[in-house]
DNA sequence: AGACACTCTT
């Protein structure tokens, strides 16, 4: 429901009357927006934390749960014309970029004049906006909605925010708030940041990739941007000069890492507002987490007082077998009974109380009274929005979700958590340049983060299906994500930025070596790198523009070589999709033969276009065809519309000259599908791999054994040759996302890679 | 022969 909420957000209106603005109804709304943000524990942080700010260049906020710091602490910057100058337009600083090149702050940041100096706080060196990253997209939208609610201005004007294909920002945007990767985006071609004299990087602890590659780079830029640094306060308070500010804002305590990687930096905390919630755990170990989530589910369904219940399991398959199993056994339980029969019962009524007595109301606790539903990021909008639906009356809900309702989603009504305390987890081998997903223990800071999910609208309850001491021996926190996946495209876009020494550069947690030295010899491989290890123009400088992995990105070029980039747009658009089929276990036949149809005899990757070009087909005014025709061929809607966006994203990246494009050919190969599988082979050769008597691969680069992916449509006729998107760990080593090619083409399309590891060698 | 947590990109 991702781009459910994300539907939701675009369709709201700024609130108008019949003749445009009804200031009456305006003002009065945001008088009551006003009583309720001086109630916000951030705001009585107010005045504090400006002056904290106007110190230290650096401010890390503990913000708990409810303090409203994401919506409170960027206006109180502007409000107070934090560090926006007097409006006198002197600059004492002229900020050097981290590659040594002269940087012009007055050029970097949009019109930064005429505005600005109308309302008198703008100028001085640099740009004048605050920069506010989110891990997620949903996140930043809805944030800023509120933002510009709160501030009386339109959405996209003073207050606005900037996602992938979405822009809502104009040079009036004072404060923009932003996905962490689009922030770390613009930092290619300004890494400086200029244009920004606050960043604040929310939901830190998070550690998403991107959050931790802006920090190492905000360190750099702050060292650069803080050169001259005077501290001049004005008699407004305001200061002067190119006074860069970092605020890193995060919920949990580990604040402490931050301080110790900011030089100069100072902590804050402000305290919450969560309703209390009472965390529970088994006596002994569990040996089947599964059956005894099953079992909890009921006993809370049967003892305790209204209330849905939210269990946190590790994915698809265990939701479908725990839905079953909860509804066995409820089918099992007496179908009508009086509420107060048991003990526990008392208060279990009470949902059924203003029902109608003709109509008998389920039996509280009993059979009919669970509502069971499974969320998770695969489930097709319409069933997933199920999960937001409130109950009826006396009708208890219990969602089966994986880690998607740990942050990305909050589901109303929950006030019972079970927690399993697993949870499935990419892992990455650089050794072995392999992924894996593995079923793991959460960290003692997810397990919080999950209990913490019962008490956003009243005191709630926790079942922890795990000992007390069982918790104490979980690690701390999760690594962070950076520690533990492929590096290419982080390493491309450092090296894209002037970074040259990969290996030195200061991460907060630095990823193990050796995954770095991967990507480095990956991005060699493909061209994008010299010898010297330097950026190379015809190609790296390239697929740093692309928003794409490296590997698809060079095949997107060797496609505009070879005549058919139009169908390499689409294959590489879905394959940065996700899920994009629906494959419900009670409905196998079904999908199975509706997949027939996209079958391409020569791989997955085609079969995905024949997928892409069907949906295109189909009206785009239509939401109706185009709902049906995913449901009829168990496609997900959700995965293409976002391949789409890609895909024009990428044609116009591709396509005419700068700016954006790099001025590629676009043409197509029509029906004839050599040149798309050589274009493949020519991105993805460091992914090739040739069969084996046993039926199974072997990857050329690395000599390992593979299995091609139960879902490849190549897997019941095993060419000699092929490459793959990528290799996933779980119960064997699998390829997934599968092409045919000849073996002949290898050498020929990357002669010097299969030259030092001639074919079949390895 | 047998299966895939979750985000995100000028």
């Amino acid at each position: 429901m991702e781009d459910f909420e994300e539907e939701q957000q675009r369709r709201k209106k700024p609130r108008r009357g019949a003749n445009g603005f009804d200031a009456a109804a305006a003002a009065e709304r945001r008088k009551r927006i006003d009583a309720e943000r001086r109630q916000l524990p951030a705001w009585a942080a107010r005045d504090q934390l400006l002056s904290l700010l106007q110190q230290h260049r650096t401010l890390v906020l503990v913000g708990e749960t409810g303090s409203g710091k994401t919506t409170q602490i960027p206006q109180f910057l502007v409000n107070a014309r934090f560090g926006f100058g007097s409006g006198t337009g002197q600059t004492s600083v002229k900020p050097r970029a981290a590659n040594g090149v002269d940087q012009d702050p007055g050029d970097a940041g949009p019109s930064t004049s005429g505005r600005g100096q109308a309302n008198g706080a703008w100028g001085g060196g640099g740009g004048n906006c605050i920069a506010v990253t989110q891990p997620r997209r949903v996140a930043a939208m809805t944030v800023a909605r509120r933002v510009a609610e709160e501030m009386g201005t339109p959405l996209g004007q003073k207050v606005g925010y900037a996602i992938r294909f979405e822009d809502a920002t104009s040079p009036a945007t004072r404060i923009k708030y932003m996905t962490d990767g689009l922030l770390l985006r613009e930092a290619l071609v300004d890494p400086a940041l200029s244009r920004y004299r606050v960043v604040i990087i929310d939901e830190a602890h998070e550690r998403t990739v991107s959050t931790d590659v802006l920090l190492g780079l905000l360190k750099g830029v702050q060292a650069l941007r803080g050169d001259d640094f005077r501290l001049v306060v004005m008699p407004s308070g305001a200061l002067r000069g190119d006074d860069f500010r970092l605020v890193v804002m995060s919920a949990t305590l580990d604040a402490g890492r931050f301080v110790d990687f900011f030089p100069g930096a100072v902590a804050g905390l402000i305290r919450g507002r969560q309703y209390p919630v009472q965390v529970m755990y088994t006596a002994r170990p569990e040996d089947n987490y599964l059956d005894a989530a099953v079992c909890a589910t009921l006993q809370v369904h049967t003892e305790e007082p209204p209330g849905d219940v939210l269990v946190f399991l590790t994915g698809q398959d265990e939701i479908d077998s725990a839905e079953r199993l909860i509804k066995d056994k409820l089918a099992s339980l007496p179908r009508s009974q009086p509420a107060t029969v048991g003990e526990g019962a008392e208060g279990a009524g009470e949902g059924a109380d203003g029902a109608d007595p003709s109509a008998p109301a389920p039996a509280p606790g009993g059979p009919d009274s669970l509502l069971v539903l499974p969320i998770y990021a695969a489930l097709p909008p319409e069933q997933q929005m199920r999960v937001f639906e409130p109950a009826p009356p006396g009708v208890r809900k219990a969602i089966l979700a994986t880690n998607i309702a740990e942050t990305s989603i909050t589901i109303p009504g929950v006030r019972y958590v079970i927690d399993t305390g697993y949870v499935k987890s990419r892992d990455y081998n650089a050794k072995l340049g392999l992924e894996s997903l593995a079923v793991v223990p959460v960290s003692q800071a997810q397990a919080r983060q999950r209990s913490g999910r019962a008490g956003r609208e009243g005191p709630g309850k926790a079942l922890r299906l795990f000992t007390e001491a069982d918790f104490g021996q979980l690690e701390q926190t999760t690594p962070p994500e950076i520690t533990r996946c492929n590096l290419a495209s982080v390493v491309l876009q450092l090296k894209a930025m002037g970074i040259d020494d990969v290996l030195g550069f200061e991460f907060m947690d630095p990823p193990p070596r050796a995954a770095i030295l991967r990507s480095l010899e990956l991005l060699f491989a493909l061209g994008a790198l010299d010898a010297a290890g330097k950026l190379t123009e015809q190609v790296g400088q390239r697929l740093s523009r692309l928003p794409v992995d490296p590997m698809y990105g060079r095949v997107l070029l060797a496609a505009s070589d070879m005549g058919c980039a139009l169908e390499a747009v689409a294959v590489v658009a879905m394959v940065a999709t996700e899920n994009v089929f629906h494959t419900p276990r009670a409905k196998e036949k079904e999908w199975r033969s509706a997949r027939l149809k996209f079958v391409a005899r020569e791989g997955d990757h085609l079969t995905l276009l024949n997928v892409f070009r069907g949906f295109s087909e189909l009206p785009k005014e239509s939401h109706k065809a185009r709902t049906q025709w995913c449901s009829d061929n168990f496609v997900n809607i959700r995965a293409l519309r976002k391949a789409e966006d890609i895909h024009t994203q990428l044609l116009r990246f591709l396509g005419p000259p700068s700016p954006p494009g790099l001025g590629l050919p676009l043409r197509s190969c029509g029906d004839d599908p050599t040149p798309l599988r050589r274009a493949l082979a020519a991105g993805l050769f460091p992914h090739a791999a040739r069969l084996q008597p046993d039926g199974s691969y072997r990857v050329l680069a690395t000599g390992r054994q593979v299995f091609l992916h139960p879902s490849s449509v190549l897997l019941d006729r095993k060419p000699p040759a092929l490459v793959f998107s990528e290799l996933m760990h779980t119960t064997k080593t699998y390829a997934r996302d599968a092409t045919a090619v000849e073996p002949r083409w290898l050498p020929e399309l990357a002669p010097t890679f299969f030259a030092a590891k001639a074919p079949g060698q390895a």
